[in-house]
DNA sequence: GTTCATGGACTACACGTGTAAGCCAATACG
DNA sequence: CGTATTGGCTTACACGTGTAGTCCATGAAC
């Protein structure tokens, strides 16, 4: 189930549009524009589709007709794209070294008391448990 | 000391120019070339030259000259940018909450027992030290 | 059935990015 | 001093990206 299927590059904007797919498929054109819209009114139909078009055309998101419109559904999963953005963003930026990264977030951005105990939990199962479900 | 100055959008490979140029300045051209080419031999000096000037012309880097020559220097902090590219990552990728990407990257990637203490002590003081202005 | 609206395909276009080559002036070498 | 070399300035060019508009077919509304 890990075929490591190699991602696309996925631009800034056509993150979004992944993000609006991801959050339920198959869907068409227009409920994903709906969601894009939703979520930033500032988008335009037009301009949704074009992205659509070419996250298929890089193999992110394949189609089926469905009558006269297209029902789409992401071939490649988040996680995936998480993972590979999460990688080039690391390395881009941190040179590859994991442990000033967290720092920086966590130095830069105050964490609510939860959020720490849940991040701190976190630390402590990462090491024990290590279990993907 | 927090001017807090608009830091332009560096893309990928101009990362690796500014790592170059931060990582020791003044510098000449031909210095930063060598630093660059010395971490990758496949570096083109006129593809290095090209990319300084972009960067001095978007505002992250000034040179002066110096005889012939111009020494550079970064007119954006290491600090300015990996702050302004994480933000932008967070927000792209996890849709600006800080939790998910922490939790991803603590999963992902496995540390060491010594990264997860200092990361946790890194938790633990964030918190009791808490100094917000 | 004719018309309108909807959805997809094709086209457009400017700016960014990666990757250099060509040109020109000053300097170092002989 | 003349020449080769070095370093900067200008130009090139294809592909990616953001942002749409136009064209055309099909189904919905009358």
């Amino acid at each position: 189930m890990n075929a490591q299927v190699k991602v696309p590059r996925i631009s800034e904007t056509e993150w979004e549009v992944m993000r609006a797919v991801w959050a339920g498929h198959p869907a068409t054109a227009g409920e994903i524009i709906e969601r894009l819209t939703a979520a930033d009114p500032t988008w335009h139909p037009k301009t949704a589709k074009t992205l659509l078009a070419r996250l298929v055309r890089k193999g992110a998101l394949d189609y089926e007709a469905q009558g006269r419109r297209y029902v789409y559904e992401p071939l490649v999963s988040e996680r995936q794209c998480v993972a590979a953005a999460s990688e080039s963003f690391l390395e881009r930026v941190f040179g590859g070294s994991l442990k000033p990264m967290l720092a920086h977030f966590v130095e830069s951005r105050r964490l609510s008391r939860e959020e720490m105990d849940e991040l701190r939990a976190l630390l402590e199962n990462g090491l024990s448990k290590g279990k993907r479900p």
